[in-house]
DNA sequence: AAACAAATTAGACAAGTGTATAATATAGGA
DNA sequence: TCCTATATTATACACTTGTCTAATTTGTTT
């Protein structure tokens, strides 16, 4: 019943780097530079998220010489729209305000969230 | 970093029977009927994952005769806050406002929702 | 053509999660 | 007291996820 499915943490941060992006297909060296180090992560450790990634159908790659170029084929924007949507059934019974409530029931918003907020909800009448 | 752990599903589904439990202490036979039975579990799935809850701290149990009870040492609402507090640091950077507005951008939350929302914001001042 | 070095692939493995079978304990009746 | 039925416990096992070491490929130098 679930529509999307949730990446494991790991993958979940590769598919950041590559969404976030801005040159199109994507080495390994890219990737290791810009999450691989930072996690701590040797070469093998990434190129397996990335096949996994690949079997679930949210990049592809090509081989070029020895190195392996990625593109992405998903839209982070749709992913975790999806994702929430899930979240938001499974923890709040769909309800973006009986979330709030429990979050900032006892009136602990920031009035600068708040205007934020009301400003944002004013735009959408 | 992250404060809560996410319980994984099958135990999620548990403690929600607990905590909406109206009676304390219940038994297995109790949540064999309440959770057990609809995602067709035999009882030593659902005892095991009782054990696990048991093992994180989440519950104490109790055996009295050839029965075990099991006893809430935790609060749904804290869990849950917790849980969405990590959430939407993860996915929206934080800020409510950044999620309604990638869920809804396209402005199409319903104006049931919008009156809910704003009225709840009103509350909030 | 041989040897290097850089990158990738193939496997492997432990921990966590979902789920069950077989073994054991225990209340109650014969 | 012995048997039976029922509940629990002990294990086990397959998959997923996080990580890696060892093996293999391939472009570049001698």
């Amino acid at each position: 019943m679930d529509g999307i499915r949730r990446l494991p943490d790991a993958e979940f941060d590769v598919m950041v780097a590559l969404w976030d992006s801005d040159v199109s297909p994507v080495n390994t060296a890219y990737l290791m530079e810009n999450v691989g180090k930072q996690k701590g992560w040797k070469a093998p450790t990434l190129i397996s998220f990335l096949s996994r990634l690949e079997e679930r159908g949210f990049i592809h790659s090509e081989k070029k010489g020895k190195e392996r170029y990625y593109f992405v084929d998903s839209v982070k924007e749709d992913y975790i729209r999806g994702v929430t949507f899930d979240f938001l059934s499974k923890y709040h019974s769909g309800s973006f305000v009986k979330m709030m409530d429990l979050m900032y029931g006892k009136n602990s918003m920031s009035s600068k969230e708040l205007d934020e907020m009301l400003n944002w909800l004013q735009q959408q009448y």
